[in-house]
RNA sequence: GGGGAGUUAGCUCAGUUGGUUAGAGCAGCGGACUCAUAAUCCGUCGGUCACGGGUUCAAGGCCCGUACUCCCCA
């Protein structure tokens, strides 16, 4: 529903590739999209995520055919049977899902390589040189190697290790060339256009060194799996610039203007860095190039890192995120990568952190916060939230700590400094399980004089919750949904509704509302040796 | 060959523009407490900040070099 007088936050992932395996890689990816555009949507704004597959290229058409179906039949499998039950697995609220094969997107994406062809930007030449299937792209002499074995005297990809094949064809070509200059002054006019500042150094540098036109089309003698280039029927476009297109043609360009300006420029796109420069350099030219708005930030983040190397399939460390999920549950799966890496640098996952975090900091320092106030609150109150009295400097200090962490979290998201919005929000948690061993709930209960302190001291805890139940509702929705039906029971409507501001307010929880049930959040996980 | 990032307590990491005795969490050790998922709270142990030079009144932070790791480009 778009509402013009609100402001509206569209974040962007990178298309799956339908024809990889789904691996931890992939979902933390979509988990800190998510975190991020959830953060957003209960601050109140009009967010919206999309998410979607690359569905075209030679390889898609070969596995396809070495399964002896279409293309076409083979990402729809693809896309039921892994891609859209991984954003189940993990508990993503994507807006939509697009598909590089829906007409929405193929329609469309002629229409923007028509207008760039027929505003000169797109031009016909001929290309020769080494092509690697496995790549989908032309390789320098640098990016080969001598065949071995089986392949002895003939080159061969460096990554794929298999001969390439020697190709001349006429393509057309994108004039990314004239579009140095207008891209530097965007990096520097725009200092957070590229994120973090080492990835902007990056592309920085390599824009510098200047840029070669490019070519974005193939001959459909090699194979016809992709979109039709509109004005020449024996190419089509090239994977990689019908791909980058998916993140305005979901959102209606070339056939819902209202909806499109709605939503572009994109506020966030994340992306690995493997693809930064496809992202930072080429994706700004295309819409430079079309008069359309470059967006506001492109997000390169690190690799995970499983024993110190790159997660990979082919290393056999690749880990599907079933795995952790099956043990841990979906919360503590983005909780975990969210809060204990660095998002913009490399982290390391190993089961034993994962395992020590949830138990330390999600069962023990959350999840047995919620039980022992909600068991107090049934204990001494019968279930009804108490009256405050007159609050002490210590309560004075916890309703402080709540607007702080509430502020500085905001700040943090503001900067997609995912971690250090959660560790600000973890004050709370920590700062309220102290406050109550200082103020001991359980010694004020045994006699009847304390009865009003007692009542503060649990309304104190119960608001706490409250606020906390907002405040981690984007990193783990499923359990904060429990405590906010708990804690609330019901008083105050759904926690969507409930916006990242009044987590700062003080005294929402209406007084004599009726707590409910609430089971272990974060049960303790007894085996230690899962997910071999 | 060119460029970028990194190397800080057993582990994972913070350390703004250089400025008092280098921090956190976890793990370890000692204690307190019992509302709670044997949870919580307090205290404590622990670092020649990769190595070698240099600039400076002052460097984990700046400069030069070396080693190792990773990434991008040619």
């Amino acid at each position: 529903m778009p509402n013009s007088t609100v402001k509206s936050f569209y974040s962007t992932t990178p298309i799956f590739y339908v024809n990889d395996a789904p691996h931890i890689g992939h979902a933390y990816t979509e988990v800190a999209t998510d975190v991020v555009t959830r953060w957003h949507a209960q601050r109140g704004e009009n967010a919206f995520m999309l998410t979607g597959t690359d569905e075209h290229g030679e390889k898609i058409l070969r596995t396809a055919a070495a399964n002896k179906t279409e293309p076409k039949d083979w990402a729809d499998k693809l896309v039921h049977d892994s891609w859209l039950p991984l954003l189940d697995t993990i508990d993503i609220r994507n807006s939509d899902f697009i598909r590089t094969t829906e007409p929405r997107h193929e329609k469309n994406v002629q229409k923007f390589v028509q207008h760039l062809y027929d505003t000169g930007f797109i031009y016909q030449g001929s290309y020769e040189g080494n092509y690697c299937v496995g790549c989908e792209e032309y390789k320098t002499d640098a990016d080969l190697l001598d065949g071995e074995g089986a392949f002895e005297g003939q080159p061969v990809c460096a990554i794929h290790s298999k001969p390439v094949e020697k190709l001349k064809e006429t393509n057309y070509f994108f004039k990314l060339s004239e579009f140095q200059q207008p891209l530097l002054d965007l990096y520097s006019q725009e200092p957070d256009f590229v994120a973090p500042d080492s990835a902007r150094n990056e592309v920085v540098s390599f824009v510098r060194r200047g840029l070669d036109d490019l070519s974005i089309s193939r001959s459909k003698e090699k194979f016809d799996w992709g979109i039709d280039i509109p004005w020449d029927d024996s190419h089509i476009t090239y994977v990689w610039f019908d791909a980058l297109l998916n993140y305005i043609t979901a959102i209606g360009y070339g056939e819902d203007d209202e909806k499109f300006r709605s939503l572009w420029p994109a506020s966030l796109q994340v992306v690995g860095k493997d693809i930064l420069r496809f992202h930072a350099v080429i994706w700004p030219a295309m819409l430079m190039a079309a008069g359309l708005p470059t967006p506001k930030q492109v997000f390169g983040h690190g690799w995970l890192l499983v024993g110190g190397e790159k997660m990979s399939k082919s290393k056999l460390t690749g880990i599907a995120p079933e795995q952790i999920t099956d043990t841990f549950g979906s919360d503590a799966f983005r909780y975990y990568f969210m809060k204990a890496i660095a998002f913009g640098q490399d982290g390391s996952f190993s089961w034993e952190d994962l395992s020590a975090r949830y138990q330390a900091e999600l069962a023990n320092g959350f999840g047995n916060l919620a039980s022992r106030v909600l068991a107090m609150v049934g204990r001494y109150f019968d279930g009804f939230i108490p009256e405050p009295g007159e609050y002490t400097e210590a309560d004075l200090a916890i309703i402080e700590i709540a607007r702080k962490a509430t502020n500085d979290a905001d700040d943090a998201i503001e900067r997609v400094a995912i971690q250090d919005a959660i560790t600000s929000v973890w004050t709370l948690v920590d700062e309220l399980n102290n406050y109550i061993t200082v103020s001991e709930p359980w010694v004020l209960a045994k006699a009847e004089e304390n009865r009003a302190r007692l009542g503060t001291v649990l309304y104190v805890c119960a608001e706490g919750l409250r606020a906390l139940s907002v405040l981690l509702a984007p990193v783990i929705p499923k359990a904060t949904g429990k405590l906010w039906a708990a804690v609330t029971g019901g008083s105050l409507g759904a926690l969507d509704d409930a916006t990242i501001a009044s987590a700062a307010e003080w005294g929402i929880l209406p007084v004599g509302a009726k707590i409910g049930e609430l089971e272990p959040l974060f049960p303790r996980i007894e085996a230690e040796t899962e997910g071999q």
